[in-house]
RNA sequence: GCCGGAGUGGUGAAAUUGGUAGACACACGGGACUCAAAAUCCCGCGGGGGCAACUCCAUGUCGGUUCGAUUCCGACCUCCGGCACCA
């Protein structure tokens, strides 16, 4: 598919090059090659982003989520960074000592790759990438103090990495355990369970298989309920990350039953939501993995045993193989032992089953397949008894009379039957009184369960941060004593994956000696997810090259929560989870005071574009053939237009699609902008100064209205995130001002008159308001207008009340909501309040009279409707 | 299946959360300037009817509340995210 036009569009000598090369002949709009890099020089210089952490200014901690240095940054990570600039520039402009700053999240397996496939370092590589992105960075404009930069690959940085470990190592959140892990075979590491989605690996696709290996885990089960309950107190986060990680620690209340053995010693201890449901249990199940199933087989050697053994093999087998498949056939088979249901004293029997997971509850089922669809299919597919204990409630209304299927469980709650002393009890009863039955006769007890889990943080890879710790034959696994940091990554590793660590065959990295008795001893090998590298990282920009210690608690005290966060939705779990973790595990230390680490979060939408490979609409990446890298761009329009059409794409947290050629918009307002402000600004009086709002005539009032409610809106937009809207406010000012230029004698804007102050005060409001979204051509502007210092250390623009008040106003009229009129009336009350009412609020409600009170809704420069009050 | 979110012109979208639906922009059409083009500026641009002032219809579908609904309530349809043999 061909998307090339006929020779016609450009000149036709056959030999056109890249998209600027036509537009070189074409006069640019306004001369952004001139000015952008030397602002971008200025700033610098003047040092205007570097913070001064000890200002008496309000802080202001804008952190966008550091990158992965890989490939190239395209138009896509554009978006993120650009946002965050913003936001950084307003801030400063409303008078706050922001810390904007930026690293790299430069250990994992890309670099490890390449490395490979290019047969050099993965350290040379991540360097590499992390010049050419600060180029690109600068090429945006984008405001950071890289004075503090940082980067997780760093010995500086690592060495408090494994300085976190330790820490976490110290307090039992840290430990060793022989485990069913989920394993990668491509990229021949273990992942954590945050890190599979249906049940492939994330970073590759490869489905995973479940291993038992001996790996090291955080204890994030620990804070379970801390995690889930301080959601509550994350109200600027946006609702679907909250209730993404509220599903995802998957809290759920029930009971633990104790089902002991018949004829023998052992108790199966089951987990359920349902006790209610407890009659109805046929059976017990257990999963192939739970220690009980080799008990209950039993070890004399009956053909009967062999064959459950032979069985009992095969599922774990193929748990082993495949450790995800949605459409797993129910298997299963009788232990042929009971157990007695407590409650009843009846004994059913204990059957091994593919659909139980061992890693959630207790690893055992009380089953009831008259209430549970597995449960039921199961028995349905080995002939096990149904039984009905739940009668689902009376029918309330006709569209209540459908019956449940007959060849399906009956899974809400009702009123119980078939249930002995219980019976008649409704279901939310029944479970109450059920579980105080069990909890008196010791049976069962009240539990919560969480479907979260520790966090797997081994990986057998090399570029990564070591574990800090060493094996002793004698003494175990012993933690390297801090002042031994950091461990080092040797230079000179084969890092090939093998499924073992390549630190592995390094013998001079392996062998070392024990802490504690000096013995021969060996290294831990393997390294840390890199996702224990991004939880933390955060705090260390406080003090970036402090060599003494991980962060510096005053500072971080006063310096956070970090109060806007920005990054992509895909981090809503794994990578937010993990840092809110750290963060309370660090309070619960005392090394920092707060429980939360981010305030307020963003999450922003993917810039997409067909893919000429796929024909549907891609998130950007060069596998896709849909990037649209920005250097060409910035070339042919300059940065301020590339940020300006990127704000104005659409609503910032929705995704939207890269289109090249409404890029053209952007860059026509910014010309205009630039001739409106330029063509006068010599002509000009040197200042607006105070002005008198009652003496404006008409077209000036009215332009200097529009110029205030702009300054409310845009202000208000830029607050909210809304920069799409923000850009349009903007350009409707324009095109008002243009407007009031062409009706306006050229004269009287250009010298010391009413209309030149005016005219001089939108021009400055619209620069002042414009430099965090454009920030070179505002810069540029605003020195042409004859000021010294940057507009990045002027004040945002401020409403002047009396702007926004009207004398007359038009209102429409409705009566029996049909009939309407249009007069223009003069507003009865007094200038005061109307300049109140309309500060405070755009629609106010009013009573008139006290006969006929009538409400009416002022908006401000446009209607009032007035309509019989309530 | 469960939990979220969204459906508005040819297109991206807006409507400050109950008050002129479609701002702003892209694309398109027409005009001015030009020898011509580019750039720039002006006009038009949801649908039907009317020479016109104007007038009906229209925010996924069907109902409801209200003087008034894109917005609130109920049911349904479609799409997009997240979770999923979690007991």
């Amino acid at each position: 598919m061909s998307d090339e036009r006929p020779m016609s569009d450009g000149p036709a000598n056959g030999t056109e090059g890249p998209a600027g090369r036509s537009s070189i002949l074409r006069e640019a709009a306004f001369p952004f090659a001139e000015y952008e890099a030397r602002w971008r020089a200025s700033w610098e210089a003047d040092g205007l982003f570097r913070v001064d952490l000890d200002s008496t200014r309000p802080k202001y901690y804008c952190l966008n989520m550091f990158p992965y240095p890989s490939g190239d940054l395209h138009v896509g990570h554009g978006r993120n960074y650009i946002i965050g600039d913003v936001v950084v520039r307003r801030k400063l402009m409303d008078g706050h000592a922001v810390l904007a700053p930026m690293g790299w999240d430069a250990f994992g397996l890309p670099a490890e790759n390449a490395a490979i496939q290019n047969g050099i370092h993965p350290g040379v590589w991540t360097y590499d990438n992390i010049k050419r992105f600060k180029t690109q960075f600068a090429q945006w404009g984008i405001g950071l103090d890289w004075t503090r930069e940082i980067a997780a690959c760093h010995p500086g940085y690592y060495q408090w990495t494994q300085w976190l470990f330790l820490k976490l190592y110290a307090k039992g959140l840290a430990y060793k355990a022989e485990a069913p892990v989920n394993w990668c075979a491509s990229c021949g590491t273990v992942l954590a369970n945050e890190q599979v989605e249906d049940g492939a690996c994330f970073r590759c696709g490869t489905i995973i298989e479940q291993r038992e290996l001996s790996q090291w885990f955080f204890k994030t089960t620990a804070y379970s309920q801390r995690l889930l309950d301080d959601l509550s107190l994350l109200t600027e986060w946006p609702d679907r990350v909250r209730t993404m990680q509220r599903n995802w620690i998957g809290r759920s209340e029930g009971v633990s039953i104790d089902f002991a053995r018949t004829d023998g010693p052992e108790i199966v201890r089951c987990f359920t939501t349902r006790a209610d449901t407890l009659y109805g249990v046929t059976y017990v199940v257990i999963a192939p993995e739970h220690p009980l199933a080799l008990v209950l087989i039993g070890d004399d050697v009956s053909a009967a045993t062999a064959d459950r053994m032979t069985r009992l093999q095969a599922m774990k087998n193929q748990r082993a193989e495949r450790f995800y498949n949605p459409d797993l056939e129910k298997a299963g088979f009788d232990t042929g032992k009971t157990v007695t249901n407590p409650l009843t004293g009846e004994a059913v029997p204990v059957w091994v089953a593919n659909y139980v997971l061992m890693n959630y509850g207790t690893g055992a089922v009380m089953a009831v397949p008259g209430h549970d669809q597995r449960d039921h299919e199961f028995a349905r597919k080995f002939g096990l008894p149904i039984r009905t204990v739940i009668a689902p409630p009376p029918a309330t209304g006709p569209n209540d009379l459908v019956s449940p299927p007959p060849d399906a469980a009956y899974e809400d709650d009702g009123v119980l039957v078939n249930s002995g002393t219980m019976a008649g009890l409704q279901s939310g009863d029944a479970r109450v009184a059920i579980g105080e039955a069990l909890r008196s006769a010791g049976h069962g007890q009240p539990t919560i369960t969480y479907r979260l889990r520790d966090w797997l943080i081994s990986r057998q890879r090399y570029w990564g941060a070591p574990i800090p710790i060493i094996n002793c034959p004698d003494h175990g696994a012993v933690a390297v004593p801090e002042s031994q940091l950091p461990v080092l990554l040797p230079d000179d590793a084969e890092f090939k994956p093998t499924g073992e660590s390549p630190l592995a065959r390094h013998a001079a990295f392996v062998n070392t000696t024990c802490p504690t008795c000096g013995k021969p001893a060996r290294r831990e090998t393997d390294t840390m997810d890199t996702f224990v590298d991004s939880s933390w990282y955060y705090l260390r920009y406080l003090s970036p090259r402090d060599e003494s210690k991980a962060f510096d608690s005053s500072r971080v005290n006063k310096w956070l929560p970090v109060d806007q966060y920005i990054g992509g939705v895909e981090h809503a779990i794994l990578h937010l989870m993990y840092a809110r973790f750290i963060t309370k595990c660090l309070k619960d230390m005392g090394l920092v005071d707060f429980d939360e680490p981010f305030q307020r979060l963003f999450t922003q939408g993917m810039i997409t574009k067909k893919s000429p490979l796929t024909g549907r609409l891609e998130k950007m990446s060069k596998s896709k053939g849909n990037v649209v890298a920005p250097t060409d761009l910035i070339e042919k329009y300059g940065a301020d237009t590339v940020r300006l059409y990127t704000l104005f794409i659409g609503p910032p947290e929705k995704d939207a699609e890269w289109e090249d050629r409404a890029v053209e918009g952007a860059y026509r307002f910014l010309g205009r902008v630039w001739r409106l402000v330029g063509d006068m600004a010599d002509r000009m009086p040197q200042t607006a100064g105070w002005i008198d709002q009652a003496n404006l005539s008409g077209g000036t009032a009215d332009l200097r209205f529009k110029t205030h409610d702009t300054i409310r809106q845009v202000g208000h937009d830029l607050t909210a995130f809304h920069f799409n809207t923000a850009v349009s406010g903007l350009m409707e000012l324009v095109n008002r001002m243009s407007l009031y230029q062409q009706s306006t004698d050229g004269a009287r804007i250009g010298s010391d008159t009413i209309e030149g102050r005016v005219w001089r005060e939108s021009c400055e409001a619209l620069l002042l308001l414009l430099a965090p979204m454009a920030p070179h051509i505002a810069e540029e502007l605003w020195h042409r207008l004859g000021h010294d210092e940057s507009i990045f250390r002027s004040r945002s623009p401020e409403v002047d009340p009396k702007a926004l008040v009207r004398s007359t106003i038009r209102i429409v009229v409705q009566v029996a909501g049909k009939l309407r009129s249009h007069l223009d009336v003069a507003v009865n009350l007094s200038g005061a309040d109307i300049e109140r009412l309309a500060l405070e609020d755009p629609k106010v409600v009013a009573y008139l009279g006290d006969k006929t009170p009538l409400k009416i809704i002022l908006v401000p420069g446009k209607l009032i409707n007035i309509v019989p009050g309530r």
